[in-house]
DNA sequence: CATTTTTTTGTACCGCCATACAAGTTATTG
DNA sequence: CAATAACTTGTATGGCGGTACAAAAAAATG
């Protein structure tokens, strides 16, 4: 198990650094030296384990994907009815550890950039998919079929659009105020 | 009034140009070259018109505000009830010059963008600031103090995720049936 | 037509940045 | 303690893009 260690070690370091020198520079504008600066490392070392710039946004990216399907499935454990799961969508989404202003921040970057990467837009694709299913599949449990897709359409665009508003938002942040917002908003889409 | 009938014209042409080059490669990426090809010019004559890339995005983004509000502004002198307005500030938003892929895309470059220029932010908050007194003066007649704020929040992010949505979408787009979507949210945040 | 003003362009400069490379340093192994 | 592997870094390079500039072209002026 020690073998690859470090590797984890510096990958996480070097993923922590670029979520941070994104936020606060752009993902347009920040620069190798810069994220490397921000790690505490030289710009070199992360070609050395990403390979490339895009290979690291696509690692980062990767990595905050990984931490909301874990919260989504973490979710999904404990609730019963259909409306829980929803709720569970939305609270996976404004869960502490991903509701942040860097992090949405990072988000919105990544919407911006991935139409002109294909390694981003598939990853990008991937989560559309997987979000808008879930959606579905508690919705047809709750509403007609022919309320269904506007629903869905609804609630999707409230996430992404808080998600939106948090990236530009300069104060911290109230994931509990969020989700708490969210349920009124599920139950508002059910009635 | 013949003076500067050139200038305005290359004005016009050039925002046109950067609005599709934009979209085509994206705000980060895209060179003074590409815009220039994109309108038949070249890249010079673009810094003779607007100084720097700078002045070109701003003057693009201005350009997109003036229609906002020219749309709002028409859709206010038909209505008659506080909701109505509500409406015509949706509509406004979705309306058939306004509510295209390319323009969405460009907004959600001009969002992921904004925080890293000032003269960008500064057009990002005077804008986000009339959008979100009109949606207050409208829901002070139509809520009771308590729920304005939420319903504010709920309304004005539906609104920026259906444009982040459809920045991100591949085919055509339907104002006529955004719209109706738009109203039938506007209908649930009201009850 | 002469001349002044406006517009357009080619070019050259300057700086920047991702990345490759080779040489160092540290860790691991037997 | 070799000796090999893993990791780190400084530096060099090559390309690219914004823009300053000067000169050409076109338009306006009178």
């Amino acid at each position: 198990m020690g073998r690859k260690r470090i590797r984890d070690i510096r990958n996480e370091e070097l993923i922590e650094a670029t979520i941070v020198a994104v936020h606060k520079r752009g993902y347009g504008v920040v620069t190798m030296a810069e994220i490397a600066a921000e790690a505490g490392a030289s710009a070199a070392s992360i070609n050395y384990y990403f390979g490339s710039k895009e290979g690291l946004m696509e690692a980062t990216m990767r990595h905050l994907l990984r931490k909301l399907r874990t919260a989504m499935v973490e979710g999904y454990a404990t609730a019963r009815t259909p409306k829980e799961r929803l709720y569970a969508v939305m609270d996976a989404n404004f869960s502490d550890n991903l509701f942040t202003v860097t992090q949405c921040s990072l988000w919105m970057q990544f919407w911006a950039n991935a139409p002109y990467s294909p390694r981003l837009s598939r990853l990008h694709r991937i989560n559309r998919t997987r979000v808008r299913s879930h959606f579905l599949a508690e919705l047809r449990h709750l509403l007609p079929e022919a309320e269904i897709e506007t629903a869905r359409q609804a609630l999707q665009c409230y996430m992404d659009g808080v998600w939106l508003q948090t990236a530009q938002s300069e104060g911290p942040v109230d994931p509990e105020a969020a989700r708490r917002a969210a349920h009124r908003v599920v139950d508002l889409a059910l009635s």
